[in-house]
DNA sequence: AACAAGACCTGCATGC
DNA sequence: TGCATGCAGGTCTTGT
């Protein structure tokens, strides 16, 4: 899935197809994703008209015009297209909604990993899914002090603290990953002794990281496009996600990219560059 | 309480 | 060709 620099792709692109218009019809051709969806979703759906649409994390978060909200999370396969037939597998289109100006909105997702749920605006903060979640890496406040503060005390790898989006939201495998060959640090370093300078190139790396890669319009990875179809093409400048082997950029060591497993997960990194 | 491991799903690449 | 295995962007639940 879709990490972070996806789903602000995707929630851009498909704001453009989507803000102001009316939903005229809501299909959802099957009960459930990852868990069931919320009651009379289809009735809430039908009429309403959609307003801004915002992101949490990885979350997408649809306003619509009755003061309800579609939260919408793309999980691991999920992909959200607009207009013309997104060429995907149309038995995993598992949510379709017409617009009133002809648009199709369809939610394909093969895995099931994704959801959709309603909550009514006001309501964020207490949501179950939304409460606790940690700051936003791109907006203010998110810095070395705070993460140092965050990672006191945590005897867990640097990895998975990251990973943990009580701690920040919205990374995912592959940012990390980038983000911890920008900072230097290792994978396996306790999340407990990142403090002070490190914590401080810490955040300026994923910040760094997230910004470059939302300019590049996302990486696309075998179950990602953009709202409009688009590619985006971020990955070809992964300095480590997906290298194992090969040499990292300006790196001489004979080694060259590692890959491990940490807490069931594929970690990338550089041995000599990271510690 | 904090942490690690397992579970949830399907599709694809690889190797025999 | 067919089959088994391992791997994939996430996070929720279970067990220690």
């Amino acid at each position: 899935m879709p990490e972070l620099p996806e789903v602000e792709t995707i929630r851009r692109g498909l704001a453009l197809k989507v803000s102001g218009r009316r939903i005229v019809r809501a299909e959802l051709r099957r009960p459930d994703l990852r868990r069931p969806f919320p009651p009379l979703l289809e009735r809430r759906l039908t009429g309403a008209r959609i307003g801004a649409l915002a992101r949490r994390g990885k979350y997408i978060l649809l306003e619509l015009d009755d003061d309800g909200i579609l939260l919408l999370h793309l999980g691991m396969s999920g992909r959200i297209t607009a207009g013309a037939a997104n060429g995907e597998d149309a038995r995993h289109d598992h949510v379709v909604l017409t617009l009133d100006d002809g648009t199709v909105v369809r939610f394909n997702d093969a895995r099931r990993f994704g959801l959709l749920d309603y909550l009514r605006r006001g309501e964020e903060a207490r949501h179950p899914l939304l409460a606790g979640m940690g700051p936003e890496p791109l907006e203010p406040g998110f810095d070395g002090p705070y993460l140092a503060r965050a990672l006191d005390g945590k005897m867990t790898s640097i990895k998975a603290a990251l990973l943990d989006q009580r701690i920040v939201a919205g990374l995912g495998n592959i940012y990390v990953c980038e983000a911890l060959y920008r900072a230097g640090l290792s994978p396996r370093r306790l999340a407990g002794t990142v403090a002070g300078t490190r914590a401080a190139k810490l955040a300026a790396a994923i910040r760094a990281v997230l910004h470059e890669a939302i300019e590049a319009g996302g990486s696309s990875l075998r179950d990602y496009v953009q709202a409009d179809g688009e590619l985006g093409y971020f990955q070809h400048r992964w300095a480590v996600y997906g290298r194992e082997g090969e040499p990292c950029p300006g790196c001489t060591c004979a080694e060259g990219v590692r890959r491990i497993v940490q807490s069931g997960r594929s970690t990338f990194f550089c041995a000599r560059r990271q510690r």
